[in-house]
DNA sequence: CGTCCACAGGAATGACGGGCGG
DNA sequence: CCGCCCGTCATTCCTGTGGACG
């Protein structure tokens, strides 16, 4: 233990600055986006003068730089705002991580200095809460709906229609809202009175190549590494597993991270690319047992049955066997119907892959298959007390 | 060419633990 | 403390369906 301090104290990690590396931090500079930049400020630049912006909507598959490029944006016009002594709030929310549609409200809210209970209210409370914050600050508020086609395809476009009239209410309060999707037929799920007035503006990001997202390390791994202590071949390598996907540069940006990491717990000079591949192993074992763990206990017998099944077991089977693995613990097993369901959430979770197939007389079934090694899922499921006489 | 299997997966509903304002 | 509303998880009931079998 004394060795590793003394190590980080006497100047050999190889982070000078890990944070550059985080999920949340925004670069100083957002390379190959220099005209998303430009168009995102021109389409805000009316609250300088004192008029309500467009609403916007983004585009762009995940770590295409759209929520980097919005927050980078807002920063800038905060900034430039209150030179001229305007007042702008920005409320950025990622309804996915937020998770319903209340929470997506209480997160607004709380951008606003607004407390409200994390549960207990009333959508409509909720809404009126913020709205009459809005109203409160007599500001400019923009806000940013991260992952907005999580909210809307699941709990439909009530919020976002709501927002987008609160101005006819407010005085002189003003809202406008950018709106960022992954799914590029977001706009199908959106209700066209919707639509209209969401996507006033729009604009698609594309996804990064792997020459750019190498431009892109190598400026990260700048502002993140001592100097030499990665090795060009590594960067490359990143970019090129992330470009190999759809360009994401945050996964490029995580796993180059994760690579220094791994490199400084074995006390590397410096990374290399036997560190990257170390990493997407590491990064792929983590997700599995992060997954694993947060699984309710049904979910985890579930699973457990899937793994000995051997090759591949239809839903039926799976069934039969949880039952009995329920059945040995003294466990009332849930519905048929509710395993079908759990089964869904795990091949969601890439823990197990379900193939639907027919087989004509024979009915139609997913045909459920085990995605995790065997032995570290019984390990990591092994922690769970309850499971420990299933699996000798 | 229709039947009918073995489920998929949607919708409605309810139990539960929690917090609200009054 | 009450009546109300919340989200979550589960149940019940349901309609839908690809294709081998007869």
């Amino acid at each position: 233990m004394d060795d590793i301090f003394k190590r980080a104290l006497s100047g050999q990690s190889l982070f000078s600055n890990r944070d550059a590396l985080s999920s949340d931090y925004i670069p100083v500079r957002l390379p190959f986006r220099e005209n998303q930049i430009i168009g995102i400020g021109e389409i805000l630049s009316p609250i300088l003068h004192g008029s309500r912006p467009s609403n916007l909507l983004l585009y762009g598959k995940t770590g295409s730089g759209k929520t980097a490029v919005a927050r980078y944006v807002l920063r800038r016009l905060k900034g430039a705002a209150a030179e001229q002594g305007i007042d702008v709030n920005i409320c950025y929310v990622n309804t996915r991580f937020a998770g319903t549609e209340y929470r997506v409200l209480s997160n607004l809210a709380e951008a606003l200095n607004l407390k409200i209970p994390f549960t207990g209210l009333s959508a409509g409370e909720a809404f009126a809460r913020v709205e009459s914050a809005v109203d409160a600050s007599k500001s400019n508020v923009v806000m940013i709906l991260d992952e907005i086609d999580f909210l809307v395809s699941n709990y439909g476009d009530d919020i976002v229609y709501e927002l987008t009239r609160v101005n006819e209410r407010l005085n002189p309060s003003r809202v406008s809202i950018i709106g960022i999707s992954n799914d590029l037929r977001f706009k199908e799920l959106l209700d066209p009175r919707c639509l209209s007035s969401l996507s006033e503006e729009e604009m698609v990001f594309s996804p990064y190549t792997a020459n750019e997202l190498k431009t892109i390390l190598a400026e990260r791994a700048a502002a993140a590494f001592y100097r030499g202590a990665v090795d060009e071949a590594a960067i490359g390598l990143c970019a090129a597993l992330a470009g190999s996907e759809h360009g994401d540069a945050r996964r490029a940006v995580d796993l180059l991270r994760v690579s220094g990491e791994v490199a400084e717990r074995e006390t590397a000079p410096r990374v290399e690319e036997k560190h990257v591949r170390a990493a997407v192993q590491r990064i792929e074992r983590d997700r599995m047992v992060e997954a694993i763990r947060s699984l309710p206990l049904h979910a985890k017998l579930v699973l457990l049955s899937v793994l000995t099944n051997g090759v591949s077991a239809s839903t039926g089977e799976i069934y039969q066997r949880y039952a009995k693995q329920c059945r040995r613990i003294a466990t009332e097993p849930l519905t048929q119907r509710r395993i079908s369901g759990l089964l869904a959430e795990l091949d969601l979770l890439g823990l197990v892959s379900a193939n639907l197939v027919s087989q004509g007389r024979y009915g139609r079934t997913k045909k459920i298959s085990s995605l995790t090694p065997i032995d570290t899922c019984k390990e990591i499921l092994s922690e769970d007390s309850t499971l420990g006489s299933l699996l000798t």
